[in-house]
DNA sequence: CATGAATGAGTGTTCATTCAT
DNA sequence: AATGAATGAACACTCATTCAT
């Protein structure tokens, strides 16, 4: 019904195009009710009219309320994957602080961005969401090798390090976005937080 | 039962201790139910027939739903505060190191008992919830005494080191209970991160 | 237990007199709570409260809510019954208009003490409620008393005229108290629904 | 009905049209259960089964529950002020008497429909509740007409006048309704209090 | 594909009433 | 008799989800 003549491959493009639009003003409007405060309100009628679509329209996208968040979620380690890796990319030869400093402002950028919204999303999602391991084994992974490559550390030392790295950026980074006093700037709590974890690898 | 020997000052109490047998009935429920898993089944009703009262006695003692959860999280709160205390005192004396592992093993036991369940009160509390401060705000003065007495630390020097300590402490104090690989022991998770503090404050 | 020697004839009107003042703080703090205007307040157990007495009490007295107010109602009959009979009374005699005039302005007073207790008790009982049509038909009786005494009207007649009249003062009673605009007074609005009556009357 | 000829404009329509319908069936509900007695059955679940709609679709419409009842008056307050215009205009140039007569017949049949009907949403309905007024004022403002019209008075007078033949139409066709033994006609007792309006107005 | 009216199981909460003390 | 803690049936209302249009 739809087409006519040719079966018209230009077409499907745009079609996927706004598929993709309308799922991302899901998102989108959910992270604006999210940030709007009142917890109440996150209904799934809330969602499709703060994104602008249809109640219908969420459900053809998503099976039900809490794949929304797990996409949102989705959404989140996506970025704080890339971020981690365009962070070892460029810091590729550099030292061992240097990289280290670099993680701990890339990713308090990405929750700095929004720190209750992450907070929520953990709070929601199921016990065994499996996104946020893969967002941890992923940092870890980059530690291992980092670590590997600018101490003499191997085998289970290395293994135990890198686990403690890894928790030291994670627990800290939230830390300083979530719970810093309002007189210590993020910076400076971070830069604190840093001396911590270079103290703790005798750097 | 009710007469018979002496009459006695007994009497004015019942009306109290049933009370806070019901109270606390209703707390323990709410535990049970927490702990065993189904997040779905947490309603008000569930609560009252686990606790083996009736949904009237609940709002007989909670106002709504949230003050349940809310009275856990004082709970909580005042069982930690008091770990902290008795840890304070019970090393008074001792090097700096003892009264940090000593600390961190408290506070582990205190989450290790229920650490979803903490986590979940965490999520459903009201953004300004008090408590939390409260605790975090007791840890950081216990802190700050301590290296008052066993550094040379002042001023802005000994804030700054306490705020860092303290989101060490704490933060890891979870990392080892709730993220730690099911190969690493408790024990062992918790000494690694004590190493990090101990580095942290050159120690 | 409570007595031993004399069973004493003596006691038993105090006891009967503390049941009367019982049962009288529970009626006046009714009418304290209806007349406070919140409609939702009026529950079993704030009414109890109210009275300062529990609600074990209430229901000593009272076998469930209603009977309160029915209680109350009677009360309101009762006391009407006693004001119509007394106007009768002391105008034994009188010209009729002189009885109806005093008819309204009593009736007048016992409403205007607390015109929407009346209206709130009307709302609340029974279909059957026996206790209506009692004051209707007592009102009824003594009108057509008058009547007969001051006119020539005879049976099918006078029965109309008395159903008639009785209805006139007994809705423009409740229209004088309830419903007159604020610059008018009470008085001169039972005036005027008096020449309607008295027209009616042709007197 | 639905479709064949021109597509045309119907379109829009459906969705307001299913709206109306299931309001209308929801106060239609409401009505037959009042009806049917049972004052206690008056709950939100039993109106939307008795309307034949969900429980959902109830509080699509309503805010809350007294939101039905207030709606049902309003419902009740146009059709009677519908009744009173159509009176007034289909009586132009009648003597009073007639239009007098016309009215109470118009407004009894209004009310005789369903007597404890609105006898239960004026006792149900907020103190302040603003369609009264409005009824008892349109009805006001029409004979203020009327009298001014076929009568010699004005200013101060008239307003009384219109103030108490308001009152008396009013209180008199709810007594007909409502009150009048069962061996009289509903028809006698209007015109029996008629003659109580007429006489007052010395016609 | 989009829409939004409709659904109804389930939730938090109230309140008349009972009964052990 | 008095008390007030306890009860639990019943209620108003929500919201994730479906489906006719």
């Amino acid at each position: 019904m739809t087409s006519r003549g040719k079966p018209s491959r230009r077409r499907r493009r745009p079609i996927q195009r706004r598929a993709q639009e309308t799922i991302d003003a899901i998102l989108d409007g959910t992270v604006r009710l999210l940030k709007s405060g009142s917890r109440r309100a996150i209904t799934t009628n809330h969602i499709a009219r703060t994104a602008g679509v249809s109640i219908g329209s969420v459900y053809q996208y998503f099976p039900d309320k809490r794949a929304i968040f797990a996409a949102l979620h989705d959404r989140h380690v996506e970025e704080a994957s890339r971020r981690i890796d365009a962070t070892l990319v460029s810091n590729t030869g550099a030292p061992l602080e240097v990289l280290l400093r670099a993680l701990m402002r890339a990713l308090g950028e990405v929750h700095a961005a929004d720190p209750e919204l992450y907070l929520f999303l953990h709070a929601e999602l199921p016990p065994g969401g499996r996104g946020a391991h893969t967002l941890h084994d992923r940092l870890r992974d980059v530690l291992r090798l980092a670590l590997a490559a600018h101490t003499t550390k191997v085998g289970r030392e290395l293994e135990t390090t890198a686990f403690v790295v890894t928790h030291l950026l994670d627990a800290l980074v939230h830390g300083a976005v979530l719970h810093r006093p309002r007189q210590v700037s993020l910076r400076s709590a971070q830069d604190e937080f840093l001396q911590a974890i270079l103290r703790y690898l005798c750097l």
